[in-house]
DNA sequence: ACGCGCTTGTGCACCGATTCACATGGCACC
DNA sequence: GGTGCCATGTGAATCGGTGCACAAGCGCGT
């Protein structure tokens, strides 16, 4: 596409979505002194295919070495830098319900480099409250807490009814990645990153498989 | 394709994932009054294609009408029916720290059809308190609670550390679905289904494309 | 110094999913 | 009763992802 200085060449989604979990469980053998892991070592502990983790890992041109396998550091580094850059981003939450509190005291988003910096809320009778050491603004304040943390992931733990308009507000603000943990589809610009993690939706694909695992086994006792 | 009883044909995954969507904007159509919806406007609803939300809903037998579009009430009923029976099905809770009280209390659920059912925990502090309106109880009775109450669904929102044992003990239960939490890759038995939903995997995905952006916003400033 | 064994890196084929484009077919209006 | 319009349903091409299978390469032991 361009003749240049693209050193990190395009990441597929599939293997973006792999990273963290690879991140993970090397984190964990550093941590029990191993110095080098082989791709199936790797592949078993992500619960994926090994050729998968080692296509994976040559699109982060964190070549191993051949009979012996990967440097556990090094990949490491490589992985932290491929997902962000190595730099801590700060999260700010919207809607400090019961979801929200409970992202608020989160542990695992500090230590994953994503410290969370700002809590909003609507409600008059929820801002001014301390969170885990916190206090919840306004969410007229929004822009304000995002210039002055300067967060650049937005968490949506509103209402579904209000989902949208938080979305609004943290486009608004400059927020480029938003996490919506409201059951509600929700439109940003394109130059906005969005996810959806969605538990209802969850349950029910669950529901799905345990409903035709019954279903087929009543008429035909086969399994797929 | 064959001559038997097949009424419901096996649905590909990615449509399974889309049903609960176009049955929120389906559940919403219902209550404004609309009495049938075309494949345009439902795609639109759920931010998918419109071939797409035709041909998912071909695999539902849910058939439209030319013409005309498709009748809001019987979709209503045939995803649902697809999705789990029609039959609620209960949930139980494995560890009520801060995110298992938040989801104890989550309203969703029974709305889904996922009604609270139980709750479970290894900390002589935590049982016995309550929650919602239900006991929270010894994880060493998790197979009577299961009896008990009929749950079919276990969620998993323990510590990472704990979170294999806590599926290896909702499948001695008998649980033949279960949704983990924890950060942790957890092996069950190939007749169990098992979904995992990661928020820290989430927002390091959205670092990755916040951080490629920078960094090919830096260089070239092209998007994609 | 040399060969053997182990692991990486990848070409290739398969598979599921998406999307375009168009034929099909029912409804409403005249 | 006929005709035109409009949305469905689907054939087919495309795309991204997965996994096998094997060649290439590095280190270690002899
Ligand atoms: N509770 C859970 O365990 C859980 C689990 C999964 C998903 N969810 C979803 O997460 C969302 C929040 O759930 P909850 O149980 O915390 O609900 P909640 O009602 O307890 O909290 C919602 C909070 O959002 C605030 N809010 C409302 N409108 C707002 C706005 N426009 N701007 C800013 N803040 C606003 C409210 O004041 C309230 O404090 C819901 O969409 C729910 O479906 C919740
Ligand atoms: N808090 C959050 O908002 C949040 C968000 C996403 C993911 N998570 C994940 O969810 C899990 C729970 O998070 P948390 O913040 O609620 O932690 P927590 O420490 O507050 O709660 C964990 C609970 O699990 C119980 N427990 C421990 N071992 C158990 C076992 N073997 N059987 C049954 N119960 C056991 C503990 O007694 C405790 O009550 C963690 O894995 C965390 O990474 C939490």
């Amino acid at each position: 596409m361009n003749g240049g200085s693209d050193r990190r060449e395009v990441i597929p989604e599939a293997t973006v979505a792999r990273l963290p979990v690879y991140l993970r469980g090397l984190v964990e053998l550093a941590e029990s002194g191993m110095a080098t892991v082989s791709s199936v070592e790797l592949a078993d502990l992500a619960g994926v295919n090994a050729a998968n983790v080692r296509k994976d890992l040559s699109y982060l041109h964190a070549h191993g070495t051949r009979g012996v396998g990967y440097q556990v550091d090094h990949l490491i580094g490589e992985i932290s830098l491929a997902l962000g850059g190595g730099e801590p981003s700060p999260v700010v939450i919207v809607g400090i319900g019961n979801l929200g509190r409970a992202l608020s005291q989160y542990d695992g988003f500090v230590a994953g480099g994503f410290p969370v910096a700002g809590l909003v809320d609507a409600d008059p009778a929820v801002v001014g409250r301390y969170i885990g050491g916190r206090v919840v603004r306004p969410v007229e304040e929004l822009a304000d807490v995002v210039t002055e943390s300067g967060c650049t992931v937005g968490i949506i733990a509103t209402p579904s009814a209000s989902a949208q308009e938080a979305a609004d507000h943290l486009v608004a603000a400059g927020i480029p990645s938003i996490l919506n943990f409201a059951p509600a589809v929700v439109h940003v610009p394109e130059d906005v990153d969005l996810r959806q993690v969605d538990l209802a939706t969850e349950l029910q694909i669950l529901g799905y498989h345990q409903h035709r695992r019954m279903a087929s086994g009543a008429n035909a006792g086969a399994v797929g």
